[in-house]
DNA sequence: AGTTGATGGTTCAAATTTGAACAAGACCTA
DNA sequence: TAGGTCTTGTTCAAATTTGAACCATCAACT
């Protein structure tokens, strides 16, 4: 509870405490969870939290497989992020790189047998952190309104277009 | 710590469809929101969110100081980190190394006149876009549902201690 | 076919992050 | 007071991320 920030309430396009405290809330989780989950998937299997989200992807893609640019947009990161990250993942063997059939320039991201593996293994101790950090802390209304709300902001910003990097 | 997660290791609890949206969801826009937030603040202000977050932490201190652990928790980066950015801030002028009286180890981070009024020229663009791709789409009721959320979630992980640094 | 303008993916240098190691103080207690 | 043990903050090498530059291909025309 700092007054400290004056201009908070100098201005009404600042934000309102109500609104503040749902935004410092926010964030300070965010990044506690983040530093949760990046913990216990080092500890546990090796991977960061980026590697487990593209294969978490490519194995609920049909046929375990995507393109990269499409892999790309449904994590989020870059393309030389995800290129570079696909490089890791495929030197240990957990995905491999296929030329694409109907255009020269594509690249297919596709999961391996150990790659799928490496999830089913390691899935279950990720999730457990999910669910002991944020999901089994939500009631059913909770969740639903966390949900709403996230797909209202998502649907803001692909609204706004442009960033895609 | 470790330990801590195996026991639920042995039984897998999957995430209900409900759940799994619901993380999906917060996952994907956590993202988004990022990415939108990162290229505001480097577009307006040359400022990176870290440090956004590291100026405004000091802003709303009283005396606008802090030790850099203390700095470090709020913000939840770890020590190295914080080091480094700190250095960066220190170079162009935003905020000043002071060395602390009471412990001789200890490290003082203090805003300046100009790391103030950079926060102060910067806060509003990037309130801005906290608030069009988030804020604004909550209804009262759901921002104090998502506060209630991220302030469990956030309790749990401190009660389960032993955080990394 | 040839031109033009987007798109897909990689690559490179520079910047940042990570995590362990380190030095210097503080703190405890016998 | 000495010895042992935390704490604080920095530093270093290695790993990763960033963002622009780049090449090859595609798609739509002419």
């Amino acid at each position: 509870m700092n007054k400290t920030y004056t201009w908070r309430v100098k201005e009404p396009r600042w934000l309102s405490e109500r609104e503040f405290d749902a935004w410092l809330a926010y964030l300070t989780t965010s990044h506690l969870l983040e530093r949760r989950i990046e913990e216990q998937l080092k500890a546990d299997s090796g991977l960061t939290h980026s590697q487990y989200e593209i294969l978490a992807r490519l194995s609920a893609a049909p046929g375990k497989r995507l393109r990269m640019t499409e892999l790309a947009r449904l994590v989020v990161v870059s393309k030389s992020r995800l290129s570079y990250q696909i490089g890791r993942l495929e030197k240990i063997g957990l995905v491999e790189r296929v030329s694409c059939a109907s255009d020269e320039r594509g690249v297919v991201a596709t999961l391996t047998g150990e790659g799928a593996r490496c999830l089913e293994r390691t899935a279950p101790g990720h999730l457990a952190v999910v669910r002991a950090f944020l999901i089994d802390h939500c009631s059913p209304d909770e969740l639903t309104t966390m949900t709403r709300i996230m797909r209202k902001a998502a649907a803001a910003m692909e609204a706004a277009g442009s960033p895609p990097s």
